[in-house]
DNA sequence: GCGGGTGATTGACCCACGTCATGGTCGGGT
DNA sequence: ACCCGACCATGACGTGGGTCAATCACCCGC
């Protein structure tokens, strides 16, 4: 399992087999929290199966939703990298399966290991190069391109083939798709049912697909 | 110089030294580009002196400043991280004069310095987190938030103390501010325009100081 | 099959903010 | 010293989308 995960790919396997000894799994229901904004960052966390969400909270009650995480991806706060409690709260959206390994043990792993360093360094730059095109977006995108944009990364990242079309593998609610599009639910709703209407995509509770991927590009241009 | 960087502030003199070596320094104008988007990464860069803004473009002649650079910071695509292509846009603010170094020379040099690669892990989460923090203010937050949350993340990152207030040292354009704050050029005029009214802020051609924080504070709050 | 409850939809209203337009002012280059 | 061009301020206006409120429909557990 640990192998498949991006950042220990480089591992040999008695590496790998050394950095497993050192992890623990645990087990998540759908809804229940992984971490809490604020809690000391102990752990890093690997999702073995099922996905997370990862939301920044206002004081107001008010969150965004800043990243998700499928099998393989990391999650989590390590202190060695300037940060020691986490400024994020994690959720799980299935029921989930992760691998918890101390922080200081990966802070040990990432010297021993110059690849897994590496990996990890690759991983955030992604992360942030990500980040950084959704600030773009918040900053100067009308509504349709925003949630357009948005649902075309989503495809991109945990997209899954699907009757002619592509479905979002991730169960999020609309206020979640609002959230990160950065709007209200109500609007992401009247959107998602004039394309729907349209035949731009599809959804229900909890899911969405797209139908026509090159419309939805055309919207996302403005 | 190199040594005040906190990308290279680990190492020994004499690998300093090698470092340096292998740079070479390039002066700038202001208002020069550094590189463009869609340009082929070929160098890190490392501010010597002067500040440099970073931009994302939109086909539509939009920008957004995601990041400001001033001496120590670093700047660049490295393609060894997966960006081959620089996906923003580096402009000089003031005169600058900046340290290229090739990017494979960089990839090497992490291989064999790993506190460089830690040092550049570091770097690379704290600008993460800043800009999942950017998202999430762009996300929820009224205008008036947005820029108060800006001016005083500005001030930590490039503020001086100047006369019983704090001088933000780049200077930035109403433009640029818009940008950063997701906003229209004229909301961002109007709005410190009241605050300069009452006595928040003092402002005039480029430039801004903050003179009651704990004002902008409440204001940020909501 | 049958509630109950969470999540989605739709409608009505209205205000913050973007857009367009105009005039003012600063500052650097010659 | 001048002048030109970039930068900034302010006003009027329209609208996108946020907010409040009510109803609907799906899904899960019993």
């Amino acid at each position: 399992m640990l192998g498949r995960a991006p950042l220990f790919a480089d591992l040999a396997p008695d590496e790998l087999a050394e950095v497993d000894r050192r992890c623990h799994a645990h087990g998540f229901v759908a809804g229940e929290a992984v971490y809490h904004a604020g809690a000391p960052a102990s752990r890093l966390y690997v999702v073995a199966s099922g996905s997370v969400k990862v939301v920044m909270p206002t004081a107001d009650g008010r969150e965004t939703v800043v990243d998700l995480c499928g099998p393989g991806d990391p999650l989590g706060a390590v202190p060695a990298l300037g940060q020691d409690r986490h400024a994020d709260s994690a959720w799980a959206l299935t029921p989930s399966c992760l691998l918890g390994l101390d922080s200081t043990e990966y802070a040990r792993i990432m010297e021993d290991f110059p690849a897994v360093a590496l990996a990890t360094l690759k991983g955030v730059s992604r992360r942030l190069s990500e980040s950084r095109q959704a600030v773009h977006l918040l900053a100067g995108a009308a509504l349709p391109q925003r949630l357009a944009a948005m649902l075309l990364l989503l495809a991109e990242r945990v997209g899954r083939e699907w009757e002619g079309g592509v479905l979002i593998d991730v169960p999020l609610s609309r206020e979640d798709l609002a959230s990160m599009a950065g709007a209200a639910t109500e609007s992401v709703s009247r959107l998602l049912s004039t394309w729907k209407r349209s035949g731009l995509v599809d959804s229900g509770r909890r899911w969405i697909a797209l139908r026509d991927i090159d419309a939805l590009k055309t919207i996302r241009k403005g």
